[in-house]
RNA sequence: GGAGACGUAGCGAAGUGGCUAAACGCGGCAGACUGUAAAUCUGCUCCCUCCGGGUUCGGUGGUUCGAAACCACCCGUCUCCA
């Protein structure tokens, strides 16, 4: 019996874009939906009544920084990451194979595993897809990720297709070693690089290891938007259409709407929570930042045609004095309203392909939000 | 009234003869950020600018090939004693 089943609920008949119900075991969420991502058992600066309150479904954590601190056996102590954070909604773990990527200069990949140094102490550590799969055990979260090498962009041919084949056989030893297969589903990951056939060649290797979903990596690593869309779409192209796919990483409003475009239904991104901590905000007219000088007395919401709890309370001028000052409510309002930012947009997404009339949708707010080409 | 200390860019603060248009921090102005080693990082911040040039270190006048730095006087601030 699988924890995380996935239900289409509606196809758009103008763009063949989908919404769907996943289930899990910490309640059913809407898609196509936006995670954000809380690395460390915490979307930073927010609580999860802050984060039922904007709308968030699924939530992020991350394997290798829980490992790291406060450890696999407070996480099981604690009775898993839901109770010790006191998130009652579903949640997801990344593997550390992003880690793979982001601290490239400190580990050592061989086919067993990777050994990273601890950016905390400097000590060795060997993270292995059974391992990867132990602490997320221990996480309990209600999907976990298998161990994946995330691949720098550009790679050789060779590096790609070496690393993906060992991706595969991770994705099969991670399978097999899952404790929990009743509470806790398993999604591949497919790699590849920009290569077409590496590509359909992973997407086709995990579906015969009949995953409850797929993900999709090694994406917004550095590469140009048409390269990210042509990685995404061969990946897709030979997953089965019933289950849920995930691209991983992305949270770019013009990434967000050509995923769903072609049939993503989950994505998670780190990028509205930190360019708020950073003083960026995305807004219905485009991209703003809070710090200038121009908006120290402007007593005007951060966008007036959102619902968050920030725009609704709020005017620029304080956020400005806020970040100003180095005050964490600030920091915690902006990343409230970036947050809901992309939840808006998804639901707005899933509105406009009940109605049927998604390409209408994706055209207009490409048009009126004025992002540049990053898209925030 | 007496004794002492000190005045460096918006602020704080290094620098006590040439390597100093002047470290560093703050403030200010910009930029970056996509499965989070990120409340972080980068650039600019005397004036005019393309190379480059022009004026600076309380003020004035000296010493010197050369002064933010040494000397004299003046102005100002602070501390202590009366």
């Amino acid at each position: 019996m699988n924890p995380v089943t996935f239900e289409i609920t509606h196809v758009c008949k103008q763009s063949g874009a989908r919404t769907g119900i996943l289930h899990t075991p910490h309640g059913d969420v809407e898609t196509p939906m936006f995670m954000p991502v809380g690395t460390q058992a915490t979307v930073k600066f927010l609580s999860p009544e802050e984060l039922y309150d904007l709308g968030a479904g699924v939530v992020l954590a991350n394997t290798y920084h829980l490992w790291l601190r406060p450890g696999e056996e407070v996480l099981r102590k604690a009775g898993g990451v839901h109770k010790f954070m006191n998130y009652k909604g579903p949640m997801l773990t990344d593997s550390g194979g992003f880690q793979v990527f982001s601290l490239a200069d400190t580990r050592k990949i061989s086919e067993e595993g990777v050994t990273f140094k601890n950016v905390l102490n400097g000590d060795m550590l060997f993270l292995s897809p059974e391992k990867s799969i132990q602490i997320q055990n221990a996480i309990g979260a209600d999907i976990m990720m298998s161990f994946d090498e995330c691949i720098p962009y550009p790679a050789t041919y060779e590096y790609a297709k070496d690393s993906m084949l060992r991706t595969l056989r991770w994705a099969e030893r991670g399978k097999n070693a899952n404790q929990r297969p009743d509470e806790q589903a398993i999604f591949g990951i497919v790699q590849g690089g920009d290569y077409e056939d590496l590509r359909h060649y992973s997407a086709e290797k995990l579906v015969e290891m009949d995953f409850p979903g797929y993900a999709i990596g090694g994406t917004s690593v550095g590469e140009d938007k048409e390269t990210m869309y042509r990685m995404v779409a061969w990946s897709a192209e030979n997953l089965p259409y019933d289950k849920p796919r995930y691209l991983m990483g992305v949270g770019a409003v013009n990434d967000l709407l050509e995923a769903v475009s072609l049939n993503i239904d989950m994505c998670d991104c780190v990028l509205p929570t930190r360019i708020a901590r950073h003083g960026t905000l995305m807004t219905s007219h485009g991209r703003l930042n809070i710090r200038k000088a121009m908006y120290k007395e402007d007593f005007t919401p951060l966008d007036p045609e959102c619902d968050c709890y920030c725009c609704r309370n709020y005017t620029k001028a304080y956020l400005n004095h806020l970040f100003r000052c180095d005050e964490g409510f600030g920091t915690r309002l902006m990343s409230i309203h970036n947050t809901r930012f992309l939840v808006r947009l998804m639901e707005d997404a899933r509105r406009a392909i009940k109605a049927d009339r998604f390409n209408d949708f994706k055209h207009e707010v490409l048009t009126n939000m004025k992002f540049d080409e990053r898209g925030f």
